[in-house]
DNA sequence: TACTATGTTTAGTTTGAACTAAACGTTACG
DNA sequence: CGTAACGTTTAGTTCAAACTAAACATAGTA
């Protein structure tokens, strides 16, 4: 391949690198997607390995991640045991899996703690609590049911984009001018 | 105060630095932004000190990230040298200022990569490129423009959703059941 | 001017996550 | 079977980011 195209192919993975890191992924996965979304021809795991500059350890394990959340497709030949792999380039698809992932991860987890804080405020018996002590877990119950209200709207949020299939051909991307 | 309070409080606090951990943000910096959530009284950096049990440098450099990303305020009173810290309580504004960070800086680079590769690619002398590269390099293109198109559009939504202060009265947030 | 109370900066350390190297399992095929 | 070609798992290492401790800067006060 021409050096100038490598030269380009090196940055923009670089590039997803970058991207992959700031949200939160590890650097190496977004390579690997990098090298699948510019591959004409699926890429097998040791020509991931050659392209990227990782180890087969690595990729392996990023790979499945990517699997997981929707980025890439896995695909197997006839009469070949190697597994190969394809980029999913509707990045909605994408945007939806990274947000399936997280809210089932963290999401609800942070979730959780606010409404365990709560409950434990909500458990105390006020009959042997001393009155400034009670009006300060008030305000903590007032304070900590706003946080949680607050999460169950984002949760509904997202839960409703996830849910949206049909957003590709709906009407709500085109508000904002979509392009894919 | 009472233990069963205090024990709650570091619950929260808890909970708030696992999500700022996940949202890539240090975990002290979200238990700052718990204990003063949780605070009826401005908090001073010594107190936050105290409550969070980090040291003053820690919470020296994370009070001013908070700041910058209007999840706190700063308070000063008149004839005391200290600072004093108030939370925001409105998440709408908390989610805006964090978007707008993270759009000014990561977000816009991402953008300029994928733009840069695309130049690269486009800054080939076709004429001494084999027609497999040309082939290839069309390819590359095609693709990063596909993104390209996609972060724009990306890049309009946040800058829409920033841009909308008046958020709060509108009608969008009704349409997800609004809590505060 | 010196002293004190505050916030900031910095050099060094700690920590945790991602990566490497290599052992391991598994499947196909001779 | 035995071997080769895979993908996976794991023990150990690396590295970047956050934190600590302490020096530093600044402003107010006597």
């Amino acid at each position: 391949m021409n050096d100038e195209l490598a030269e380009a192919r090196e940055h923009f993975i670089q590039g997803m690198s970058r991207i992959s890191h700031f949200w939160g992924f590890p650097k190496a996965m977004g390579a690997i997607y990098g090298a699948v979304y510019l591959s004409p021809e699926p890429l097998s795991l040791d020509e991931l390995v050659e392209q990227v500059g990782v180890t087969k350890g690595s990729v392996s394990t990023n790979v499945r991640t990517l699997e997981r959340l929707g980025m890439v497709h896995k695909r197997v030949q006839l009469g070949d045991r190697k597994d190969y792999y394809v980029a999913e380039t509707d990045f909605w698809k994408v945007v939806r899996g990274v947000l399936r992932e997280r809210e089932q991860n963290e999401f609800a987890q942070a979730l959780n703690t606010v409404q365990e804080s709560k409950e434990m405020v909500g458990g105390m018996d006020t009959a042997v609590t001393d009155p400034e002590d009670a009006e300060l877990a008030q305000f903590y119950q007032e304070r900590m049911q706003n946080m949680q209200n607050f999460f169950n709207t984002l949760d509904n949020l997202v839960s409703t984009l996830i849910a949206l299939d049909e957003l590709r051909s709906g009407t709500i991307q085109r508000l904002f001018n979509r392009s894919n």
